[in-house]
DNA sequence: CACATTTCAGATGAACTGACATTT
DNA sequence: CAAATGTCAGTTTATCTGAAATGT
């Protein structure tokens, strides 16, 4: 009777549900907070990717959020035709156009950090400062172990 | 110069970011399972909700999932087109329509629980017991954190 | 020629706003 | 009448598959 039980026999949410779960409200904040910002909440993100690794492409940018280069290409396109971003030719590999941020995306990644910032520490206003390196570092390893385990498009 | 030098004093990527990332790379993982299931990963996400509280109504679903009603009528109507859920009117309250897996939905669940299982096993494969524990409750005190601090749409 | 990057074209899923009917 | 539920219509964003152009 143990296979026909299995639809019972889920105690409690997954882990894979709580971690959706958390992403879903934290999405519906950033998209409250971001609503007449000019950019998406996908768009705000690979915003601050970009101000910590200035040069990346967009196939690059794809492999790091797991999506498609013709999903991202779709975002970045978006991205330039806003203003945010300027592509410009690598003179060492022809074939990549580098990414870089203009003075109106640090404008608003400036005007949206603090804002930003309040609901992660909302998020985590019920975490003492262990727990809160700890929170990063099981996210972190989550990722990595995730990666490491068949890589979605290998 | 506090001011000009914040786009450069994010040391690392935010929590809210590592949140994202975990999830995204849970999404790929479950995008590829699912791929020749006849359900998206966010429908599937819903019927396994629904397998733990049968007799929930579309409006009550948008609500756990924080996005409008309208868009998880879109997903409801998909999923019982697929034939994974029915929904009868609520004798006591004539407004509400309430959703029942199929047997077909069940079929479903039960031959994806291992799989999914397996991912979320490949998630927390270097935590200990304790870890995945803390895990699971710092995940859950993040949601209900920032589902205290000001609900969208209220 | 194989591979990486980008782009083009088309399809579909997922989400929104606004309006409206029905029931409580 | 107000609030909740559900639906209809239209729009936008996000993502995919497949194909092709370009460069390494």
């Amino acid at each position: 009777m143990s296979q026909g039980a299995s639809a019972t026999s889920r105690p409690r949410p997954s882990l894979l549900y709580a971690v959706k779960q958390v992403e879903l409200v934290v999405r519906a904040h950033l998209d409250e907070l971001l609503r007449d910002s000019g950019v998406t909440a996908l768009q705000y993100t690979a915003l601050t990717v970009l101000a910590r690794r200035d040069g990346l492409t967009s196939a690059e940018l794809a492999r790091n959020s797991f999506v498609t280069p013709q999903a991202m290409a779709d975002l970045v396109t978006a991205l330039e035709r806003g203003g945010f971003i300027v592509r410009r030719r690598n003179p060492d590999n022809r074939r990549q156009l580098l990414i870089s941020l203009t003075p109106e995306a640090h404008a608003l990644l400036d005007r949206f950090d603090a804002p930003v910032a309040g609901i992660e520490a909302r998020m985590v206003e019920g975490f003492d400062v262990a727990e809160r390196e700890r929170f990063r570092d099981l996210l972190n390893r989550a990722r990595s172990s995730l990666e490491a385990a068949a890589p979605p498009g290998e």
